[in-house]
DNA sequence: GCGGAATAGTTGCGCCTTCAACTACGCTAC
DNA sequence: GTAGCGTAGTTGAAGGCGCAACTATTCCGC
């Protein structure tokens, strides 16, 4: 820890950069690749077998576990962590496949509510199986019990630093 | 384990789908949620202070840790977790910038070799100290070493599976 | 060598996402 | 009540990416 010591600067921009040592750089490689590979796997298996993006799959899997199967736009973003923006174009495209539809919230006439249709819960039924399935084989039956329990406790712990309001959306 | 015994079939479509027990399904949602929101983040304050996304970052320092500084189109794919046309399209974007060039190979008249330019060279260096004080804040600074340890262990056991050619590529 | 199959890479199209600009409504102060 | 500001959500343009179709070259059997 001695070997390098650089001026203990407030600036990032100042300082030296803090660079990976070899240990570090071959596990920050494995998540990047393993993360890239898992996620890129799922949501291709789950888009071929069924037609539905995981990003699509999962605003209906948050509608669905919603009391009514309604949530205003800007909550639903959030709990899909996506912007405004993509959630209000991928609304859209739901709507047309009849999967969701929109209306003016009673509460506050800026609003609105995205509500699962029956038949785009009737479509999440059909893909689940498929999902869980997946995601099954390629990581849970990858993995010791010991090693889940490694990775709830790191993603709980990254999940805390990068949106701390999340955290008690996990159950 | 005897609570719900499904009738042991060959056939993933045809059992009663393997659905994740809440302490499972706590793990996987921390994972989904803390991988996205780390790789977004990332990808933002790169994109942000240097004008090269990760996708682009990746490209420059494949072929950077290369001899000299060059890579087969398809090696060069697979090392960055790419499809071909990605590639194909992102190194059509780094020569319009000045910093990737094509030229065809020697030993294949059907293969190109991408070229890394000294312009390319230069950028990266530029954009290598931000990226790493990312990595640090983000990723590193929020474990502990045995965390560290945890991520580079399953990061691995889910690479062997999911491509195990990659592991190699982990130094 | 030559015809057919396989491989390397590119291209165009369409969908998804981001960004910035925009509309519409609510809230507060005066 | 109305001006001004903040919030909710949408829109259109531009760029990234996957897919399928395409060209060009090499490999292989004969």
């Amino acid at each position: 820890m001695t070997a390098y010591v650089s001026p203990a600067s407030p600036d990032p921009d100042l300082a030296e950069p803090r660079w990976l040592d070899a240990d570090e750089q071959r596990a920050w490689r494995a998540w990047v690749y393993s993360a890239q590979l898992l996620t890129d796997r799922l949501d291709r298996e789950l888009t071929h077998a069924t037609g539905i993006s995981h990003a699509y799959y999962e605003i209906l899997v948050a509608l669905s576990e919603e009391p009514e199967r309604q949530m205003r736009m800007s909550e639903l973003a959030d709990r899909c962590l996506s912007s405004r923006s993509r959630l209000s174009h991928a609304v859209s495209r739901l709507e047309e496949r009849g999967w969701v539809r929109r209306q003016v919230c009673p509460e506050d006439g800026r609003g609105q509510l995205a509500v699962l249709t029956d038949e785009g819960f009737a479509a999440l039924e059909a893909a689940a199986p498929v999902h869980v399935e997946s995601v099954r084989t390629h990581l849970f039956d990858q993995l010791t019990p010991e090693q889940v329990e490694a990775m709830r406790d790191f993603g709980e712990t990254l999940l805390q630093h990068l949106d701390p309001s999340q955290v008690r959306g996990l159950d």
